[in-house]
Formats: structure tokens, C-alpha cells, sequence
DNA sequence: CTGTTAGCGCATTCAC
DNA sequence: GTGAATGCGCTAACAG
């Protein structure tokens, strides 16, 4: 079935039928339906790789995910949030979407931009992958567009969105200053990760405006992991003026400060409050519940797409400002005195 | 850049370049290399469309995976694995992937298979999909190979993947009667589904071989979430003969059984033995760590991949009996007397 | 071993 | 408003 036997069939020329299957104006009314309902009717449906050779544009933006092991305890559960909300956005864009493969250590440095070239992709969505990536660097230099979610690449035609880590972190902080309290520590992440140091940042930020002195041994760094978290507890928890609440810049390592405290025989919130960042499913299964600064993945994904089309259709866009996407606090049990 | 360019280059016929480019025999080994050379110089990718149009194949599968909100707290952790390891398999064979939008209620029932004849895709992959799918059903009915990982459709050339839920649900209760456990209740999930009966169906079959009554109070249903596996704790705890073990087809509701077990001033394991199924990232940050029956994530990828394969070459693939993948019993805090 | 030719399915000129 | 003709980039069939 093919566009062809659908034009013989309706008693029409190919182009005809080709441009009431596009909606183009120059078309009457009769045919258009006529053809319509006989497309429908024998299920027909144009074949892509030929619009996508006459067009020379396919519809199709490449998806770049890493799965490596770096990022598996980090940013697993929030993952396929951000996938679903990417594929969402996209389709009702009338976007096709390939998944790239991750490059393996021999593959060659262009694969990426290889990969864009072969599928005529006319964008990529990159989603949290190790600043190092080399294919990502090539791909980024070249003229493709690119928008990237918590990247840190940069490129000629290149928008990254983030979620507002120092926003969140600030948050957080005055959540627990408004509970009363006054020594606040914090885990932070590895601060060569772009958004660990900005969660350090809204932390310091929100400590200096309340007025909360910040002591080097409240700050300590882990590795987004359960076991740092509770290294990093102990750490903390025998530091001489004790904190009475700590901010961790991940979850994992959240729930790592509350076993520390619960290994150091404090109850979690009466002794110790902790607050988490990214809302991983865990949180909600722990006991008590993890309050946490949550990402808008639905939100984080709709703005990747909207600056990568603004992207493609060459409008005017600015490529070095990061789209910002709030975040929002979770109020649970392991910072409610009531609970 | 494209074949023409690239022959003119190197002074041959297109034919040669993509002769030379593909492998085939009939071309002499310096010219090969020659163009090769000269290929990876310019940057050349064949245009994959242009391919696909004159070959009638595209080297592309499509995957299908639900987000609908049935599936979010069941098989979320599960699923990036899932997809991970069917990526790697896939580009491992060469083969490109595309992913196909989750219909929406006002799309046609044809709309995957539509999907496929527009990107003239050579086959379908599905992750966990509700079993009333319709579109997943003409798409199984139609003569696509698919491949379905936890899925309820059948059809001409379709396969089924799965983990052996019901021998890992024998070795769950098998490690509870070798630690002493004789009375070993169950939190089943919706039974209607195929995992969760069939995990009911291992459960049973080990109590009777061991000689363990199954009082019909041991058997409780919930629907694999947090909330359902407190309730069923609950109401499994409030047994006259009271259980000292659980085995939960799931692993929140594993959790929610061990919180309703603190709810009573029970400790676990020591009053109460907990095992669950899947081994979502939570079940290692819970305190006491839990233990359960944890699926191959790979195995089922690369099985998922291996069929499909089978079904596109047309070998004599079976359709009928589903792929089984083992499991592996993780044992924990949850069940580990010395924890 | 290599070159010439045809055509995959479609959108798009240009005529009418 | 519609039809005939052209070519997107590539592979395959056929000559040589």
C-alpha cells in the first residue's frame, strides 16, 4: 500500500494525494475528504524514510541517555520520569523519537554526530550524562542542536535546563530554620558536578541570610551514594556543637544520615531533622519518610523540548542561559516534629 | 557529503563506494581500504532513509513501554534496567531504535501498528503493558514480530519473556522454612495479572511440598503498592496463628509489611521475617535491608532481544512457550536472624 | 573486479 | 484545482 495504489485507487494523481494527505490549501474540499477516508479506510500511511529523503527533514530528534554505572544510584528513579515527560512533549510536537546508543570506549569520538547525520535528526535531547563524554563534546561543537538536562556541555546551538538547585537547597534550609533550627549541616555531592555545587551554594546562600553560622566541619562531602550518606552522618553527628539538622543534596545520602543517626541511637526528627533533594521512590518508603526537595521531571522535560524546537526553528534563542525549572519541598516525617 | 561526493573523490563508481562501505566481496582490497579511508576522513554516514527505501529494511525496532499510572509504583525501578539492556543488546546487533508513543485515548486501535509501517520497522519490543491495551492487541494480531517482556498478548509471531516468578517465589518460601519458619504467610498482588499469580502459584507449591499449612488467612491480595502491603501486614498480623514469616510478591508491599510490623512493637526479622520481590533500589536503603527475589534485568533485555531476532529471520522460533529467565534470591537484613 | 542503470516512495516544481 | 515529471541518496541487477 502505497501512495500510488491509493491515487489510482481514489482516481487521482500522486500529488494530489499527497497534498491532501499534507493539508495543503490547494486542494478542494471533496478530494481531500474523499482521499482522506479512503487512506483510513485501506490503513494507509505514508512511508517516512521517503518523506524523510524528498523532505530532507525527518521529524526525528535523538534521545542520549546515559546508563553508565556513575550515574545508576543517582539519578535511576528520576530517569525515566524525565524519559516519559520527553517522549510526551515531543510526540504531541509531531517529533519521532530515536534512542541513541550510549558510545563504547571504542567507538569513535563523532558517533553521536555520526548517529545525527545517518537519521537526518534535526535535534538531541541529552539527559544527565558525565561532563567528560567525549562524543557529547563533538556533538555539541558541531552545528546540531542540542538541549540538555542537567549537562554541562556547551555548543553554538546548545540550551541547557536544570532545576533550580540553589532554590531548592534555600529551601530546604529555611524550612528547617523555621522548625527552630539553628545548626544546620549539610552532605553536599561531588562539587565537580555542576549541580551539587549549586545545591552547596543555595545552602551557604540561605545559611548567611539567616544568619546561621556555617562551621567547615557542617560541610562534608559524599558521593550521592547510601554509603556516603552515612559516612557522612558519622561525620556530622560527632562534630562537638552536634547539628540538629542536616540538608542532604541527595536522597541516598539522606536516608545514609538518618541510619548514621539511628546507629548513634538519635531518633529522626526529635534529635535529628533531615531534609533529601530529587524525591526518589525511596523516600516515600523509608521510615519516617523522607522530606525532600522534589524535581518537576514533567516540567524539566516539556522545557527541554520547547528550547529545542526554538532551537531548530532558528528562533531567536539564547543559548547561554540556562532554563531554570523550580523545584518544590516535600514536608515529610523525618522533619515534622509531629510526626 | 553523500556516495556521489565520496566516489568522485576517490575516482569510482558510486557502486564501488558502496560496495566498498558494505562488506561486500566482490570489491579488491585496496580500493576497499582506499575508500574507507577516506570515508572516516570526510566524515561520511550513509543516509540511513535513502537505505531504507531502497532496501525495504530499516535495521529498526520499535519499542513500545507503558508510563500509564497503573504501572508507576510497580514496575518504575524495574524499567530503566529493562530498557537499558535492551538498548545495549539491540546496538549490539546492529540494530537502531525508535520509540513509539503510548497512544492516547482519541488515537486510532491501529496507531502502533500505523507506526510500524511508516518507519518500516522490523519489529516491536514491549515492557509491561496493561493487558486491555488495544492497540497492543492489533499490533500482537498482525503479522509484526514482537518481542513482550511481562506482557499478556499473544499472536503469529509474537514471544513472551518473563522471569521465572514462580520459582523464585518457591526459593523465597524455601529460605524461610530453612531458617526455621513454619508459619509463612503471603501478600499477593492483583491476580489477575500474570506475575502476580504466578508468584501465588510458587508460594503455594513450596508450602505443600515442605508440609507448611496454608491456612486461607495466609493469603492475602494487595495491588503491589506501599499502602496495600500495611494493610495486608496488618490484617496478617492480627492472625490468631500468628505468621513469624511473609513473603511479598512485591517489594513495597514487602515494606509496608515491615512497617505495620513496627506498628505492632514487632521487630524484624526477629518477630517477623520479610521477603519481597524485584529488588527495587529501595529494598537496599530500608532498615533492616530487605530481602527479596530479585529479576535479571539483562537476562530479560537480551532474551527479550535474542526472540525477536529469531522471529524477524523467521527461524523456527516457538511462540507458544514463553522465554524464562531465573531469578536470584537476595537475602538481607529483613531475613537474616544475625542482622 | 568495476561501472551503468533503474527505481525504492514520496513531495515538489512546473504546466495546464 | 489537478496532473506529469523530476530527483532526494542509496543499493541491486546487469553488463562488461
Amino acid at each position: 500500500m502505497n501512495i500510488r495504489e491509493l491515487a489510482r485507487r481514489s482516481g487521482v494523481s500522486t500529488a494530489t494525494v499527497s497534498r491532501a494527505l499534507n493539508d495543503r490549501a490547494e486542494v478542494s474540499e471533496a478530494t481531500r475528504a474523499r482521499i482522506r477516508q479512503l487512506a483510513s479506510e485501506l490503513g494507509y500511511a505514508p512511508n517516512e524514510p521517503a518523506r524523510t529523503l524528498v523532505r530532507r527533514r525527518s521529524d526525528t530528534i535523538g534521545l542520549i541517555w546515559d546508563s553508565g554505572q556513575e550515574a545508576q544510584g543517582l539519578h535511576n528513579p528520576f530517569l525515566l520520569g524525565l524519559l516519559s515527560a520527553v517522549r510526551t512533549a515531543l510526540s504531541e510536537a509531531d517529533y519521532h523519537l530515536m534512542l541513541l546508543t550510549a558510545p563504547g570506549p571504542d567507538d569513535p569520538d563523532a558517533a553521536h554526530l555520526q548517529a545525527v547525520r545517518r537519521h537526518n535528526l534535526e535535534g538531541v535531547i541529552v539527559l544527565t550524562t558525565p561532563p567528560d563524554d567525549r562524543c557529547l563534546r563533538v556533538l555539541a561543537a558541531s552545528a546540531v542542536p542540542c538541549a540538555g538536562i542537567d549537562t554541562a556541555f556547551t555548543g553554538p546551538r546548545t540550551v541547557r535546563v536544570s532545576s533550580d538547585n540553589a532554590a531548592g537547597a534555600e529551601a530546604a534550609v529555611e524550612h528547617l530554620y523555621a522548625l527552630g533550627h539553628r545548626r544546620i549541616a549539610t552532605i553536599t555531592g561531588p562539587l565537580h558536578l555542576p549541580p551539587a555545587a549549586e545545591r552547596l551554594a543555595g545552602y551557604q546562600r540561605a545559611c548567611a541570610r539567616l544568619g546561621l553560622p556555617v562551621p567547615p566541619s557542617y560541610v562534608t562531602e559524599g558521593d550521592f551514594f547510601l554509603d556516603s550518606g552515612v559516612a557522612a552522618g558519622r561525620r556530622l553527628l560527632a562534630v562537638a556543637e552536634r547539628p540538629t539538622a542536616i540538608f542532604a543534596a541527595g536522597d541516598q545520602m539522606a536516608v545514609g544520615a538518618m541510619h548514621a543517626a539511628a546507629d548513634a541511637g538519635l531518633s529522626v526528627p526529635r534529635d535529628l531533622a533531615v531534609v533529601g533533594f530529587d524525591d526518589i521512590d525511596a523516600a516515600a518508603l523509608v521510615r519516617p519518610a523522607l522530606s525532600t526537595v522534589a524535581q518537576d521531571q514533567r516540567g524539566l522535560g516539556e522545557a527541554a523540548v520547547a528550547a529545542l524546537r526554538g532551537l531548530i526553528d532558528a528562533a531567536p534563542v539564547d543559548t547561554a542561559e540556562p532554563r531554570i525549572i523550580p523545584t518544590r519541598l516535600l514536608i515529610r516525617g523525618s522533619s515534622r516534629p509531629g510526626a
